[in-house]
DNA sequence: CTTCTTACA
DNA sequence: TGTAAGAA
């Protein structure tokens, strides 16, 4: 709420209307990721600019996913960054 | 005291 | 959307 300026309402009726996707603890209070913070603020500014729920959908299904980073994948290009510059190269 | 859901306005 | 109610 404080980092979006959005009440609670609107923020579980964008839940609900399946906008983000909070995770949960033991399935109970959201536990929203950057992910879900950064998606409520575009949410937010569209909204702000009269788009529909209906259109919000059909903007974030186009721009993006041509590939899932994975927290694997992360760890692997610092692991391989920290060797390149102590000057030990090869991979793993 | 706080979050959650449900339901009414 | 806001807010009241009641559970957790």
């Amino acid at each position: 709420m404080k980092l979006t300026e959005l009440s609670a309402r609107q923020i579980r009726y964008y839940e609900e209307q399946k906008l983000i996707f909070p995770k949960r603890n033991e399935g109970k209070t959201r536990q929203f990721s950057l992910n879900d913070i950064d998606r409520l603020l575009e949410i937010k500014e569209m909204l702000d600019a009269s788009f529909t729920i209906k259109e919000i959908h059909k903007q974030f299904n186009k721009e993006g996913k041509p590939e899932q980073v994975s927290d694997e994948k992360i760890r692997i290009a610092l692991y391989e960054d920290m060797m390149r510059e102590s000057g030990l190269h090869g991979r793993h």
